[in-house]
DNA sequence: ACTGGTTTTTATCTTAATAAAAAAACCACA
DNA sequence: TGTGGTTTTTTTATTAAGATAAAAACCAGT
């Protein structure tokens, strides 16, 4: 039952490092890149501190840890400035390192994913398995609470829920998607913020451009989420905008190891660009009909699910 | 900021009682009406135990707990058996002490729709306004994150996400479920349960026929949502089930204290009706658009939400 | 091969003290 | 009025031991 060689591994890594200080310093690049920042751009911290909503404490550790990854350097008079353009940023958040939570977040679900888990597990089987901190151990299982994945059973133990990751389980959310996002934009309150509606579509242009041969696959699937998410926040409806969060976080799981056809990610921004560009254009009804064969096409070819 | 009148009166209550062996007692009754048992039936500790899942220890408990209230009585020799009809099992069941997880989740919850919480709120305000353990706190803040009610805030504190109950979340609600359950029913998996099918069939045409003007408010929005429910399972798409459930899950907080019309609830259990009667006829396209009409009306004029 | 009763084992809950970290307040300076 | 640096206050995380409750195993009787 027990696997000692997924969890030794990481007995190491899984502990140490700060979670906040970890999601924030890449919510931090993520957050230069979005405002287009230059190298040499001066950091206030107070700024940082409310555009993400936390004290400047955490984001004074953040940008200590991102001075060590040489992305800000310190300014003369104090204070921080950006030390890197936007494609180095992108290039450099990958060996950002992930906090031991979301390290051990992944692994469950993984292991789960590929049988590893059987359905109803013990708190005290997976602190022997994984060899974690009781309380890590806690936070994460209320995170895959919190995301629909996991539920806690009557008595002891808890109960992953929808099978994830498995075929049928894609079908349906591959469904719901087809019915939500093309209802999203058709919704009485969809309205595109022009800013982060322009940064997506000058991103499509250049992906369709040849970009798309170069941007590694990690990326790849960030945008295409952030596509579908940003679509989805436009409706001004939060239980769609809700919706689509889940499922890209369930994808997680799934896509993270799938191999990518550069020929059809090449496709799929295509479409993407087409929708944009209806969606420019004000034609939401046709827009909302692009969507709809898009993620025909795509539920049929990415991830192999049958007809 | 604090509100001592809301918190006094519960502070005996909110403890004490053990929350599964509470939570067994009324599945427990539950489970007798739902296998059809009779006065004097024998109860097997180990079958029930199976039916619920869980050992024998909590059944033994609950089955005390039960005692106390008559609804079972010690078999001469050895074990328990019914002493009640499924009728009076329904009486009684509404006696039955609720855990103080439940007592707490609710309050909680209806304090947060009257505004009396802000949306971002620290364990120790929460701690302090309820006095209750640290421990209870935690459940139901787990809980309540498992329904999506609520979240973790980056750094410190909790954050309500929906404004549940405010009027532009129960809009969004309504729209959200204009296009979820119309699209149930017409999901090509959509399959109607016999068994379940025909007794929510019979329930409704006994409320149609009369029942609706003597039956209580709270068994009333029971049968509404399992009305709902019902129909989201039937479509074999587990997403479809689970958003219903959570969108019926947040109506106890808004709709539990709303009046409810006598002549409104029969037109809504006619409307219910019909679209049983075309789901039992197999045309499901006109079920769905039916079903489309029903909840443009609901949104309209059961909860006093505009356009 | 069932049953209810009982005991043993295991898992989780509770608790309280301590440590850690975030938030808030304060400072001096431009 | 804004900045970064610093200190203080408050909140939350960590922990370990003991209490409690659920699960599992074991009875003896039918």
């Amino acid at each position: 039952m027990e696997n000692p060689a997924l969890s030794t591994q990481k007995d190491e890594n899984l502990r140490s490092i700060n979670p906040l200080q970890a999601e924030l310093s890449h919510q931090l690049i993520a957050l230069f890149i979005r405002e287009g920042l230059t190298t040499g751009s001066a950091l206030s911290e107070r700024e940082l501190a409310e555009k993400l909503s936390v004290s400047r404490s955490p984001i004074r550790a953040a940008l200590k840890l991102l001075e060590h990854f040489q992305v800000v350097e310190p300014r003369p008079g104090g204070g921080m400035r950006l030390a890197m353009d936007s494609p180095a940023l992108m290039r450099v958040e990958m060996t950002l390192p992930e906090s031991p939570q979301d390290q051990l977040y992944v692994q469950i679900g993984q292991d789960r994913v590929q049988g590893q888990l059987e359905e109803h597990v013990t708190e005290a089987d997976l602190l022997r398995r994984y060899d974690v901190p009781k309380a890590l151990l806690t936070k994460v299982l209320t995170q895959l609470v919190s995301e629909g994945l996991l539920q806690k059973a009557q008595g002891k133990g808890w109960l992953f829920t929808r099978l994830i990751g498995c075929v049928e389980s894609n079908k349906d959310s591959y469904e719901l998607r087809r019915i939500i996002e093309p209802a999203a934009i058709r919704s009485p309150g969809f309205q595109p913020e022009p800013e982060r509606f322009q940064a997506c579509l000058a991103m499509h242009k250049q992906l369709v451009d040849g970009l798309v041969f170069e941007t590694p696959h990690h990326a790849l699937l960030n945008i295409n989420a952030g596509f579908h998410q940003m679509l989805a926040d436009f409706s001004g409806n939060r239980y769609f905008s809700e919706i689509i969060r889940q499922h890209n976080r369930m994808r997680r799981f799934t896509e993270s190891g799938a191999v990518l056809y550069p020929e059809r990610m090449l496709q799929s921004c295509q479409e993407h660009l087409d929708i944009l560009e209806q969606i420019e254009a004000r034609d939401f009804e046709w827009a909302a009909t692009l969507m709809e064969r898009h993620l025909g096409i795509s539920s049929k070819g990415q991830l192999g699910v049958p007809g």
